[in-house]
DNA sequence: CCAAGACTGTCGGCAATCCGACAGTCATTT
DNA sequence: AAATGACTGTCGGATTGCCGACAGTCTTGG
């Protein structure tokens, strides 16, 4: 890829507003470019030199696999995220990225090379912490949702976050294209593919929800479903 | 507190290594320094403006109320940690810091001088970027515990964790001081004081550790026993 | 267009652990 | 030293959601 497009790639993740357009030049030097298509890998973090990646387009799922071979869904990340080795410390789990929409594309920096950069433009630096602290807060969410939260709460509030970051909205219904099986959404919300699947059909009977393998259709009622 | 022992306050603590002495003085002009007995709230988040505190002795955990009413224990911090708005961002949580051991000790910035200090000094921008992943890891760590290990798993990991922290070995035993209630330990591990009561008599009948209101000692078999 | 493989639907049994209840113990105040 | 309040011990019953099993359905590639 041309110095020129990833010039324009760089230009519009909100984290490189602050550069001036020859800094941007010089950054746009170290940095890699990776398209990909569903089901692909974007990387294994251990049989790499460690990387930070932004997602440019699409999403991906964090992976691992567990003690019984069981790919566990850690995270799903969408587009402006940051992914990998993004705490800038190298640690050797053995996650790995895999497209799940269509197209995915990414750019990344070595780690070291990328802690170069922090550290050659301040305020850069500061932005990017507060990306991380981002992450922190999604995480602890997730985590204070875990304990407090039953399967079904957790469920809803999965569908409502997605919706709100890809959904489209018709006449008070979301429409989500849905590129993950119940498995990957029972990993998502930590819990087994038959109580997703059950929840679901529940939600359907309830009329507040719709789905086919291809969509999620979040009905009217959907919104004010906490519990029951 | 004078200048002088503010300096060397923050001269210890890791973060600050890199500086030079003019330019630590320079932070120390707008840090604060506070001591708390055990008991005594360090900080409300929600009625100060937002600071990010650096823990110089002792430990302290991290609070909020759920909507019951009950004190919930999220987070033990222990000397060296950062705590407070960290993220760098503002947040409306209602938790608040509260010690639990006899002495604690902690400077401070409000957040909008610490950005600024890490704006103007960005190798310290890049270490902090560290400890803010450091902080990432170790949440996600105990994500995952919570999802693939049981309750007996957690508490182990959990008294190893904090034992390698803080215990004394002595001739192949840990001894650690217990500033924290069953109640506090049951929502560190996430369970309930009920249970945890009865792990830690098991653990005793089983002869892998001994325990009283100010002491617990993980005897030898404890480092073994990860199951069963 | 058919076969293999991946995904979804459904059921009953089961394990973990939560939860209320109440008794016992320790620690601190007056 | 008595009394109060906080912490610990223990018991069953009640839940939640996991898990294996198997059938049905979609989809993709040859």
């Amino acid at each position: 890829m041309n110095l020129e497009s990833k010039y324009w790639y760089l230009r519009d993740h909100s984290l490189f507003w602050a550069l001036s357009s020859s800094e941007l030049k010089a950054i746009c030097l170290i940095m890699n470019f990776k398209m990909a298509k569903k089901g692909e890998i974007i990387y294994f973090s251990h049989d790499e030199t460690p990387r930070v990646y932004f997602l440019k387009k699409g999403t991906l799922k964090i992976v691992e696999i567990d003690e019984k071979g069981n790919e566990v869904v850690k995270e799903l990340i969408q587009k402006g995220d940051i992914f990998g080795e993004f705490t800038l410390t190298d640690t050797h789990s053995d996650e790995y990225a895999i497209a799940v929409s269509e197209q995915v594309a990414c750019c990344s920096f070595k780690m070291e090379d990328f802690e170069k950069v922090l550290e050659q433009n301040p305020q850069l630096g500061v932005t990017y912490t507060k990306w991380v602290g981002f992450r922190f807060k999604r995480l602890q969410n997730r985590y204070s949702n875990l304990i407090f939260k039953d399967v079904r709460t957790r469920l809803v509030s999965f569908l409502k976050d997605w919706a709100e970051k890809e959904g489209k909205a018709e006449h008070g219904e979301f429409v989500l294209k849905n590129y993950l099986t119940h498995q990957d959404i029972a990993s998502l919300v930590c819990s087994t593919r038959q109580t997703v699947t059950q929840l679901f059909n529940d939600f359907k009977e309830q009329g507040i929800l719709d789905y086919s393998r291809t969509e999620i259709i979040l009905k009217k009622g959907f919104a004010q479903s906490p519990a029951s």
